[in-house]
DNA sequence: AATCATTTATTAAATGATCATTTAATTATT
DNA sequence: AATAATTAAATGATCATTTAATAAATGATT
């Protein structure tokens, strides 16, 4: 029970650490060391845990995905009407957990690197898709057909852009 | 005159290489043989002539903005009324010239490695300005001042994230 | 409780690979 | 002949990853 829970922690203070020192220094620029000496360790233990640095990236990624998710999932419960399940995609986007200079620029350098690894595309074809059946389901009521594909994309783009902007800016854009 | 010639004319050529071994590869991952690979030469002749990597990939995102501004001038020149002018904007963004999965992933990749390295970060921070302050003159009179801050907010990150979607989809899109 | 064996966690140092850049020479142009 | 263009090979720096050793925690056995 204990030694699952020390592996467990472990985990968490790295993807932490990587969030942070790829923030500071650069998806690709950033060091193994630099990452571990985040929470004082040394480059040796991120292998330890996690295998490569590749691989702890992409958990660090997973990690993002599995905030979002959880967050879009508290905000659809307390929505009301199509009105709000729609806004629910944004808020969730937008929700200071998620919505922090750290996340996006790990995010917005994450996804550019994402088509030069087949891994990561992986990873980002799955999240599209999922924000895309999301946005599909919550505008049908809402928008109809002819534009809703359409209206999708530029919703979806804008998203995107938003986080992009922040990533550069390192400041608060209000939704 | 000839002897300048050349020079011009490699200099060309090495930016589209850059630009083409860019979107093979990615912005970090590739290296200055396989750019210099693309016209049949070799690492070195790159810093013959532009002294650095990073200098080339420098000349050439200069490039990719004076595309832009010259396109935007042109569609500037046959804009009628306001909204013309404000679709202009788009309109060159959207020109197949400067709209290429080519540019638009170097586009990405470069603005996202942008906030690492002074030299990027000053040439973001020009080209921003510029866009920002072309949709502020073409919005005035379109949108009422309370709304158009928020308004020129809105399309700029739309514009972004329709790049972002381009360089990881390598399809087109319609405006 | 105390001892010792075993597993887990951690690291310093070695390894090896990859590149950008420099150098020194060669080839082409003027 | 002089200058410009090009390159193969050398240099040197930076890292991720591996290795081999050490320390810390755990647990079984008295």
């Amino acid at each position: 029970m204990s030694r699952k829970k020390i592996r467990d922690i472990r985990h968490g203070e790295f993807i932490v650490a990587a969030l942070e020192a790829t923030h500071k220094r650069g998806f690709h620029a950033v060091t193994m060391s630099e990452i571990a000496a985040e929470i004082g360790a040394t480059a040796a233990s991120i292998n330890y845990y996690f295998g490569s640095k590749d691989q702890l990236m992409f958990e660090t990624m997973r990690h993002l995905l599995s905030i979002l998710g959880a967050t879009h999932k508290q905000h659809l419960d307390v929505a009301l009407d199509p009105k709000d399940r729609l806004r629910a995609i944004f808020d969730a986007h937008f929700d200071p957990r998620f919505f922090t200079p750290q996340h996006c620029s790990f995010w917005v350098q994450f996804w550019s690197a994402a088509p030069y690894s087949a891994h990561l595309e992986r990873l980002h074809r799955i999240n599209q898709s999922r924000v895309k059946s999301h946005f599909r389901a919550e505008l049908a009521p809402l928008v109809p057909a002819p534009f809703r594909e359409t209206m999708r994309r530029i919703l979806q783009s804008y998203l995107d852009g938003v986080w992009l902007s922040v990533a550069q800016a390192d400041r608060d854009i209000d939704p």
